[in-house]
RNA sequence: GGGCUCGUAGCUCAGUUGGUUAGAGCGCUUCCUUGACACGGAAGAGGUCGGAUGUUCGAGUCAUCUCGAGCCCACCA
């Protein structure tokens, strides 16, 4: 049983890691027994590295298909990455500029190929990362959006669409990202509040000396006006119905419409209509049959059709209309005004709405049986507040537009014929055209959103659309563990596709985590530059202390604070278990204790060591039993904080603080005779097996040298049993007896405390125990002499400096301290703690006198009440005693 | 404009369905280099739970209002 003095993880992590790979234990198989649990990876994008938010879903996903596979289960983890069509277009653009090259230059071919060629580089460095991180996935059944599989899955769904009649492509109002050169979807958009102005300006009404006065909040696009509208009910302008205004700078007559879209209220209460240029002016446009004036155009630059202004860029033509429009005296007033600018999710480039003729998924049709599954509980999120933002979404959901363009993604699969102009959209490519039978046909030039190929994930990977014994398996996937940035971009999606193309929902719940934030509380980014690379703490603290700290944060429903602290606070206590991992290993060694494992699959009770079995192994199975139901349950919930936290307890200031501390006692004592190895050796292996979820490296790496030699074992701690907890390994009595042990030492602690005794100095002392503390008695005396630092007999009362409490008295004798005062120390914790007592006494026979409680409160409440009453009344009673009062 | 979350010890956060001296980690004070561990051990100090009102026998835990912080959605020119 070698073991270094140091816990070093590094030596042993990246082992273990490749280890658990190539042996395959993590490759699913459908037809083994079990209950089904599957889970498919969110998949990363091929954009780059991963950083600690993949780290912290990681986590919580690895913990949780740890669990369930160690429970039995028939569990399946599908890894992949998304090819992130826009993302990685642009980093692979901006390499390119950096060589001087740009996409156009060298070609679509040319330009794909290099980006598989980055795409091979980054999926092979996540899929490192994910192994070094220990993700125990199914690295056999690895996807990634573009392979052929998932492509056929997505030509698939999009053809099913077209034909129902979901898919449709339109002239309608985009976003349009000036710097990508493609449409984006109204999601892809975000808005941020500017500090703008509002130009009032007045056209000048035909046939009449009066001016309309317009208000807008972008001058340039008055260019492209073709109509000012006014609400029919507003009195102010019953007078100029069916006139018309006359354009400034552009000297273009264009009619005054009524419309409710002009809010009396608002400015003077006439707009100026731009059916080219803003979402709402384009559906006024239609209802009134107003000409489009596209005065802007794709690069963002005038168009022809701005006349003087051609060929200027959009915000430097809106200073010289301004200038114009004062020149001209048209310009009537300038306030400041706050708006919020749409811009590129991408490039924080100023979307300019433009229309343009795409490709959209209609989705009222798909979002409807997408609502009725959360409302019935079929999909459940956790924390369950997520339903309502989810429901929020779905009921004002619009149309989405599919077609972006770009050269990176799903090609579209439609085909435009030459001679008839007409479309084929077909599963694969055409050899003529559906309609006139020509061959000159070419593929639609645009690729999907990436999201579309994402939202087929869950049966995309397994196979779809052939039936394969995976998909009958494995789908519906049983949980999906994912961030809130991304619900209605993939969760909402899944649903609205799963429903559709499978007819049963994509996965039954949801559990949505937190944001990894610094120590500020800041969101983790690049451009902060506060962004902690996994890679480098995994290095310096270790794998598992990194999860550690990830997981002791991790309270459903809050986000994360990570800092270095706190993961070395998680490594200090993998160094401990490393260390009382040592303390077992060198004392079998010395004990000539040969490695052993349990047979035990759950929670047990202790071997008997003649009448019964010593009182620290009835506690700690009794103990490691509770644990085992808490960590289990908080699993179970996603309470991932609340597992770490049960499982810190119970090691360290359970297992090593008290158990293995008495342990040590029996090591000196009898030659060792009474240590009973096999107790220690169950729970200490139960402790690695409840541990390994959470720190799978340092069980791993313990377990294997505990089993070393050991035959007819799991072969790896991952495929053993997850200890559940067992109603007959509830030991109470054995709980109230530590209980009154540790009680008796921390008194004797603190008496040596309060005095100030020099822990050389071996205190003299009596114990006198009450009945309750019977069993207690002598078999322990050698125990808390030892733990206590005192020199004790027992039974008989002698003069000292007392602590008692109901079920002891613990007296010292110290004559010379005490007669140095170092007895005030004592007297001032008693007075304290009297204190105490006496409000807490009050306040509950202030409660049971009380007719209105007693008569309305729960039996149980009341009699814990008076049970504990009596107690407080009888520490108060001891210790009035002691202080001679 | 609508929706959501948070405000508990110096710091970062727990506190499952309301139930009885409010918990943890880090930091702090004092003592301890005891052959597993100073990435350790022991004993402590420190909150009345943002504020107000209410419901209740009982509220950090529910309701209303209020102050403060943050997030999401939205076609208010």
């Amino acid at each position: 049983m070698e073991i270094e003095k140091v816990y070093e993880p590094q030596r042993f992590e990246p082992r273990w890691a490749q280890w658990w790979i190539d042996r395959g234990f993590y490759t699913a198989n459908p037809k083994n027994p079990g209950r089904m649990f599957s889970l498919v990876i969110p998949p990363p994008n091929v954009t780059g590295i991963l950083h600690m938010g993949h780290m912290l879903e990681h986590t919580e996903i690895d913990v949780t298909v740890r669990w369930h596979r160690m429970k039995g289960d028939n569990t399946l983890w599908l890894p992949g990455t998304d090819h992130a069509g826009i993302a990685t277009q642009m980093v692979v653009e901006r390499k390119l500029a950096e060589e001087g090259l740009d996409r156009r230059k060298l070609g679509r071919e040319e330009f794909e190929r290099r980006i598989w060629a980055w795409k091979e580089e980054s999926g092979d460095s996540i899929k490192r990362q994910m192994i070094r991180l220990g993700t125990s996935c199914d690295w056999s059944r690895e996807r990634f959006t573009l392979d052929e599989g998932l492509s056929r899955a997505v030509r698939e769904v999009f053809v099913r669409l077209y034909e129902k009649g979901l898919i449709y492509r339109g002239e309608y109002m985009v976003n349009w990202c000036p710097r990508c050169q493609t449409a984006i979807s109204d999601l892809e958009v975000v808005h941020e509040e500017t500090n703008g102005h509002l130009w009032h300006i007045a056209y000048p009404v035909n046939g009449t000396d009066e001016r309309l006065v317009v208000a807008t909040t972008r001058p340039e696009t008055m260019l492209g006006d073709t109509a000012v509208a006014i609400n029919p009910k507003d009195a102010r302008y019953f007078g100029i119905h069916g006139k018309t205004v006359r354009l400034p700078l552009m000297d273009r007559d264009i009619p005054i419409i009524l419309d409710e879209m002009a809010d009396p209220l608002f400015g003077s209460g006439a707009v100026k209509v731009t059916p080219a240029h803003d979402p709402n002016d384009f559906e006024a446009g239609r209802r009134h049959n107003l000409p489009l004036i596209q005065v802007i155009d794709g690069n963002a630059k005038m168009t022809a059709a701005a006349l003087a202004y051609a060929g200027l860029d959009r915000f430097e033509a809106r200073k010289r209309v301004v200038k114009a429009l004062q020149e001209g005296e048209y310009l009537v007033k300038i306030e400041p005004h706050q708006l919020s600018v749409g811009k590129c999710q991408r490039c924080k480039t100023v979307v300019e709405p433009l229309v343009s003729k795409q490709w959209f998924v209609k989705t009222k049709p798909l979002a409807e049986p997408a609502i009725r599954v959360v409302e019935d509980g079929r999909i459940q999120f956790v924390p369950d507040n997520w339903s309502k933002t989810y429901f929020e979404w779905m009921y004002n959901i619009r149309d989405w537009c599919i077609s972006r363009q770009l050269w990176w993604g799903h090609r579209i699969p439609a085909w435009h014929c030459a001679m008839c102009a007409k479309i084929t959209v077909a599963r694969e490519a055409p050899a003529v055209c559906r309609h006139c039978g020509s061959a000159e046909l070419a593929q639609d030039p645009d690729v999907l959103d990436t999201w579309f190929s994402s939202g087929l994930w869950p049966f995309s990977t397994l196979g779809w659309p052939d039936q394969t014994e995976d998909l009958a398996k494995y789908y519906p996937t049983s949980l999906l563990i994912t961030g809130f940035d991304i619900l209605f971009f993939w969760v909402a999606r899944m649903v609205m596709l799963g429903i559709e193309c499978m007819g049963e929902v994509p996965f039954h719940q949801v559990y949505i985590h937190g944001l990894v934030r610094d120590a500020d509380k800041q969101k983790m980014s690049k451009t902060r530059g506060n962004v902690i690379d996994p890679l480098v703490v995994t290095e310096k603290y270790g794998t598992d202390a990194v999860r550690l700290s990830l997981l002791l944060g991790a309270a459903p429903g809050t986000d994360i604070v990570l800092t270095e602290e706190r993961m070395e606070s998680a490594r200090a206590f993998a160094n401990k278990i490393w260390n009382a991992s040592r303390l077992i290993f060198m004392n079998m060694e010395r004990s000539g204790v040969s490695p052993w494992i349990t047979a035990e699959r759950d929670c047990c009770l202790p071997e008997k060591d003649g009448e019964t079995a010593p009182l620290e192994d009835r506690w700690i199975f009794s103990r490691l039993n509770r644990c085992a139901e808490q960590v289990n349950r908080a699993v179970e919930q996603h309470r991932y904080h609340e597992a770490a936290q049960t499982l810190w307890h119970f090691v360290w200031h359970e297992f090593c603080d008290w158990y293995l501390e008495v342990k040590k006692l029996r090591l000196v004592e009898n030659s060792g005779a009474d240590v009973h190895w096999r107790n220690l050796l169950t729970v200490y292996e139960m402790a690695l097996r409840l541990l390994h979820p959470v720190m799978p490296f340092l069980t791993e790496e313990l377990w294997q040298r505990l089993a070393t030699g050991v035959v007819d074992r799991a072969e790896t701690i991952s495929l053993a049993n997850y200890p559940q907890f067992n109603e007959a390994a509830v030991d109470a009595q054995a709980e109230d007896e530590m209980s009154i042990l540790q009680g008796i030492v921390t008194a004797a602690r603190e008496l040596k405390s309060d005095l100030k005794v020099d822990k050389k100095t071996i205190l003299v002392g009596t114990l006198v125990l009450r009945e309750k503390a019977v069993t207690v008695g002598a078999a322990q005396l050698a125990v808390i002499e030892k733990l206590g630092g005192l020199k004790l007999t027992l039974g008989t009362q002698a003069a000292g400096v007392v602590r008692s409490s109901p079920e002891f008295d613990l007296i010292v004798q110290a004559p010379d301290v005490v007669a140095e005062g170092g007895g005030d120390a004592q007297k001032v914790r008693l007075r304290k703690e009297n204190e105490q007592l006496e409000k807490v006494i009050s306040s509950s026979n202030r409660q049971l006198g009380d007719e209105k409680f007693t008569g309305r409160a729960p039996a149980h409440v009341i009699d814990t009440l008076r049970q504990k009453l009596a107690e407080y009344e009888a520490q108060l009673r001891k210790n009035k005693e002691v202080l001679g009062e």
